[in-house]
This record gives structure tokens, C-alpha cells and sequence, in this order.
DNA sequence: CATGAATGAGTCTTCATTCAT
DNA sequence: GATGAATGAAGACTCATTCAT
């Protein structure tokens, strides 16, 4: 029957009315994002870590430093949380790899294209990775790929003005997209595996050979 | 004094030899290979279609007709059946991609290893697609790969050879792989996500710009 | 300015300093030690009626009138349980040997022990059948026996006493020992087994054995 | 579709009659009685080492030499073998245990069933464990311990004989068994976990006190 | 908003026993 | 008598989720 005390860092923080003898919370931004970005980022490692079946929420509240209920005040469910996960995280790399990337001619374009997914890869292995387990998972085929597709309509029109200035090959589209990142993925799975170094003159090789593919 | 053949209901099957004293018997495998091949068959189906963390042995045995337990009579445990199974499975898509590939100049080999691929793969929908999951799964990286990698070993002996022969662009053999394989693999999953087609012209197509890619 | 006692339905249960603003807590275990104490129970009973190898944990999750995965709450596995659940009993039941043994004569004070232990004996036949049990399973040997030894301490000290003043035979403790316990003990089984009555006059020649035996 | 020779060393001991084309075993003693004994040990020295419930039937079966099903055509089932194995084990005992014991006092016929007692147990570590580990478990109280009380006659015929040459305290049987066989029994626990010497020394004394401890 | 306890519904795996030879 | 394969039933343990605060 002992009192104890408790620390009052972060967690404490209302103010108690008197009167009605009920407590508020004076801080009113309910949802913690940087909590959101936390289980983000323990989701993300433990799934690369472990995978899919055998990464329980309970592991995930742990490495993330909150509780497993916390988990479910910002996300319905598991399946709901891996797929905002996957959203999430398609769009910040989608987001960095078409980055400065306007008023350049095609060829100079799609190059930088490239450097930036290879920089986007380097510096997010572990998104990266989470990326393509998910995408060859059946998660995938439960989701909505509309919204992920749209962040990259950038290379769609790319391609399409590429093709407007006659500079590749008459091939449809999805051929010409084969060439292009496909490449550089399996080259960095590679790399994350310690089989390829990402070195200036590889990657001039890899850019060159992706428009070696599909100039005209 | 000749060697008769004792009558066998189903499963003892042997002969003896009078002379010798000595008793043979003709198929050893008492296990019934037909079962593992029902387990192998039920997982693939499964894991494609709910995943690996939705794939209970309960289901993949009642998929196979067997009882759970059977499935440990073959396999120590749940990671070493889908290991096996990967291995397995593997082998067997080597076999095909470089099957009727020899005595052929380079290129016209390189574009046959491609047929064949596009072959297994709309021949083997359900193997392809688990083969992509599990090799961006973490399961892969417990995995000896060398293994699976000797299944491969004539692709890089085309390499080697095309190398040779100098006509290939003078670029890694890591850079030159990216550009034959991950394309079609690429295409293939649109082709089972109903977003493309592989019909003759973009079969052409994709040999086409692979070999533009890598070739001098 | 007084400190106001918030009312609280079951488990919360905290008082708050107007002036100070800071929270106590009054009774930090949530954990409901009743559910511990009531799989203890379950756990000795049915171990007595089924034996380890035939009570699962779901028979004793029923028997305690919770779910099996509270145990798990509770403790690390089953080894876990078993083993804490003979520490604490073999704890409490030092505790009830050793009463009251103090300033009394050597053999007033071992014939106060036979006593207790016959007391404990007849007041928790399920715990000591229990003991009985774990002592003579392997259990035993992955236990780290010290802690279990401790609670037996008072009898290694009545021992050396008894042989500073002279009164026992110049023997072993080892052997001293071996005519105190275990003849109450088998005893105690035969009790059990409706074979023996712990009658007031019995209870004396057993003390009175037990002296014969260890005195000059 | 190998033909495989089989090793002909135990196994194979049977005639062929040409005529009927059937097969004979030579060896018509069925039921081998070294199997018996093998799946006897076997089953003794896992049960000390793991338990009751860490035991299973095919690890008897590795350990013993023997297919599992070949344990089934010598008993019933597990609780079967089980009991079968503790009677034989208990038998074997008291026959050794009262062995050469006849013609002498009582003093010196009780010090030589002790002494034959610690013989035993020194010389059958694992079975004295097996006897002390199933005594204690609720196996025990499933037995008809009648039978296995019988092995016991000569014990209760001493101290009958004891009784009516007035040599022994005027108390029951059972009091005095308990200063008899227990405290030896202890010592050879504590023997067995290395915590005590079955010196020449100690042997007389242990009978010294139990002579003490029972004389009138 | 945050959380620790609690749990029902599973999950992998084991195992005593039987079957077919 | 002996056996390896096969299995139904059960066991230990896990986990996504909810509950109560």
C-alpha cells in the first residue's frame, strides 16, 4: 500500500477543475505525430527484419516506446496501419525522385530521375526495402494502387513528352517504363544484399544502358 | 533358379534372390512423394493468395489433403518447408529458362533465354509470383543462396561469353544482368496485375531493347 | 489546501496534491494478484490428481477461472510457473516450520519443529504432495537450489547449536538430518494414503524416535 | 527406381519356403526379450533426465533401438509400460535389498538390509531415481500397490520378529519403518546431487542411528 | 490521448497410437 | 514380431484487439 510518485515529464500535463472534480488535458493537439512516426519507423525495421509473420503489434509498440493499445488510437487496425505505412512511404520516395527534375531536355531528365531514386535508395534502405516486400506481397493487390500510382505521374509524363519529341523507341509504354527503374531496383537490392557498389562509373553504366534501352 | 517377383499390395515391393539369401527391395520411398508435391502446390497457391502471415499450416494441409502433422513427417518446421520449397522451386524455373539455349551466336541465345522465362512464367503463374515474394522477404537473407544462385550459373556463362566475344558494352556484369532480367519480371507482374500483354510485338519489344541496352 | 481523494470505481485509485500538482498513486499493482494466487491453486491441485505430464495450461487456466493467456500475463511460460509456484510454497512452508522455535532447549525447540511441520503437513496437504512431487522430478535439478535452501536455514542453525552443546552424536550433519525430516515425511505420505493417523500419541513417538536417533 | 541391398545383420533371420512363397521366421521366440529390456532402459534414463512430461514414446523408441509401434507389441500403451517398468523396477530392488539377510539377530539382519539398500543404490543410480520419481508422482495412487507392497514382506516380518524378541520401542510398525528406509533414502538423494559421501564412516553410522532411533 | 491488463481465437508443433505391410 | 508412415487430438504459447481507467 505503498504511494508512489510519478515523474511528471510529458505525460503529465492537465489541469484539474476544482469545481467538478473531473481532469482536462491542457494540451489540446490530441494526436502525437511524432508517435505516428515512431511506429512508422519500428514497423518499417521489424518487417525488414523479421517480415510479415513475425512482427506482432505488441513488438512494433515496444521498438516504437509506446503501448500496443497507443497503436490503435492512431490506426484501425494492423492491416489499416501497414497500408497507410505503404502510402506513406511510396510518396515520400516518390516525392524525392522526380525532385528537381523540370526544364531539363528528356535524356538529362530521366538521368536525373535516376540519380535521385539510386540517392533516394541510399539514404532509405530501410523504406526501400520495406518497399519491395510489400509490393510483392498480396497486400498489395488488397489496395486501392490509384492513390500510389499518382506519385508518379511524374515518369508517366516523361515518358509521354519523350515520346511527343520522337526520341524513343515505338514501343508502348510499359516496355519503355521495364527499362527504366526496374534496373536500378534489382541493382539496389544487390547492393543492400553487398553483391554491387553504387560507384560514379556504375552508376553512368546504369544510365546509360536504361537510354541505350529505350532511345530510338 | 530365378528371381521371382513376390506379389505386393501397394507398397512393400521386393524380390528375393535364393541364391544370395539376400533380399532387395525395389523403391525404397516408402514416404509418398505425391504428398510433399500437395503440400508444395497448396503453400505456393496459399502464400499468393493471403500471404505469409495468413497462410496457417491448418490451411496449407487441409489444401493438400493431408493431415497437419503429415506435413512434419516431410519437414522440420514451417520455415523449413518454405525454404525447401523456394529451392525447389527455383531449380525448377532455371531448368526451363535455359533450356534449348546452347549452339546458338549470343544474341539469338540471349533472346531464347528471354522466351523461355516469358514461357515459365505464363506457364506458371503461381510459382513466379511466389518466387517475387519470397525473394523480397527476409526469409531470403537466412537463405544459403548459393544454392539457388548455381541454378543460374548459365546465365552468367552467356555473360562471360558475350564479354569474350566483345560485344558487349564494356560494363560490369552486375550492369549487364539489370538490364536482361528485371525487365521482363517487371512486365510480368503488370501481365498478372491484367495491366499488360504479352504478345508477340511486345515480346519482340522487350528482347529488343535488352539487347540495345547491353550491346555495344 | 487539504488532499482530496478522488472517487475511483475498481482499480485506479489515486489521490491529487492541490499544491504540489502532482498525481500519486495509491496501490500500483494492476496486476490483480488474486488471478496469480488462484492459478498457485489450480496449478497444485490438478498436479496432485493429473501429474505434470497430463494437466495442461488450459486445465488450469479453467480451474482458476481465467483465460490462458492471462497466465502468460503472469508468468514467462509453464517452467516458469512451476518453478516459482515451489519456491513461494516451499517459502511458506519454511516459514510455518520455523515458528515459534526460539529460546527454547535443543530438544524442546526440534520437537516444536516436528510439530510445525507435522501441523503444515496436515493444514496443506495439496502443497505438500506437491513438494513431494517437484522435489523427486527432474524439475529439481534445473532449479538453482540455494534459494530454496535458505528457507531451511533455522534448521542448519539448530543443528550446529545442538552439536556445540554436546547433545547429538558425533556424526555428519548430513546424517543428523536424515533422521529428523524424511521420517515425518513418510509419514506424512502414508497419512495421505489413509495408511497412518497422526494421532497425539504417534506424534510423540515420532519426536521421541527422532531423538534417539540423533542424541549422545 | 534403385534397387538398394539391404544390411542383413539382425533383422533378416528367416527361411524362404519355395514352395508356398511365403515367408517363415526362424527365430520363433517372438516377443525378444532384450527389446523389452532395451525400451525398459531407455524409458528409465529419459524420465530422470527429462521428466514424465518431456518423455515421448518415439524418443523411448530412438533411445531403446526400436521402432515406436514395436513398444505397442510389448504393452498396451504408455501408462501401461509405465507401470509394468515400476513393478519390475521395485522388484528387482527388494530382492536385492533383502538378500543374504536370513539367519542372523535382528541388529545385525537390519544392518545388512540397510547395507544391501545403499549397495543397490549405489549400483542403480537411474533406477532408484526412476522408483523415487514415480513413488512421488500420481501414477503411484493409480497402482494396486499391493503387488508391489509384496516385494516388502521381508522388511514387515523383521520387524515382527524384532517386536516379539522385545528389542524394539513399544510403538507402531509404521513409526518405526519411517527411522528405517527414509532416512536412508534421503542420504542417497543427496548422494545422487553430490552432496554427500557413502563413506565407510557414515554407512555405520546411518545404521547406528536408525538402531538408536528404533531400540528400545 | 494513452495505457497495461486481459483474453478468445488462433498458431505451430508434438505425440500416443494405429495402419498397412 | 517389427516397422515407418500417417494422423486426430491436444498442448504450449502468441497475438490482435478490447477494456477500463
Amino acid at each position: 500500500m505503498t504511494v508512489k510518485k510519478i515523474e511528471s515529464t510529458k505525460k503529465l500535463n492537465f489541469r484539474v477543475d476544482y469545481n467538478r472534480m473531473t481532469v482536462y488535458y491542457t494540451n489540446m493537439r490530441y494526436k502525437d505525430n511524432s508517435k505516428k512516426e515512431a511506429i512508422y519507423q519500428a514497423t518499417i525495421l521489424l518487417l525488414n527484419k523479421d517480415g510479415f509473420s513475425a512482427t506482432p503489434m505488441s513488438k512494433i509498440a515496444k521498438h516504437a516506446g509506446v503501448s500496443p493499445s497507443t497503436i490503435y488510437v492512431y490506426f484501425e487496425n494492423k492491416d489499416d496501419m501497414l497500408k497507410k505505412l505503404y502510402l506513406d512511404t511510396k510518396q515520400k520516395m516518390g516525392a524525392k525522385m522526380f525532385a528537381d527534375t523540370d526544364g531539363m531536355d528528356i535524356k538529362a531528365s530521366l538521368a536525373k530521375v535516376i540519380r535521385n531514386y539510386i540517392d533516394y535508395i541510399r539514404e532509405n534502405k530501410e523504406a526501400f526495402l520495406f518497399l519491395q516486400q510489400f509490393t510483392n506481397s498480396p497486400y498489395m493487390s488488397e489496395l486501392d494502387d490509384q492513390e500510389a500510382n499518382n506519385y508518379f505521374t511524374p515518369m508517366y509524363q516523361l515518358v509521354k513528352r519523350g515520346r511527343q519529341e520522337g526520341v524513343f523507341k515505338n514501343v508502348d509504354d510499359d516496355v519503355l517504363f521495364a527499362y527504366i527503374e526496374p534496373p536500378i531496383t534489382e541493382a539496389a537490392k544487390r547492393y543492400f544484399r553487398g553483391e554491387f557498389e553504387f560507384t560514379d562509373v556504375r552508376i553512368k553504366s546504369l544510365i546509360e544502358l536504361a537510354w541505350s534501352a529505350i532511345k530510338k
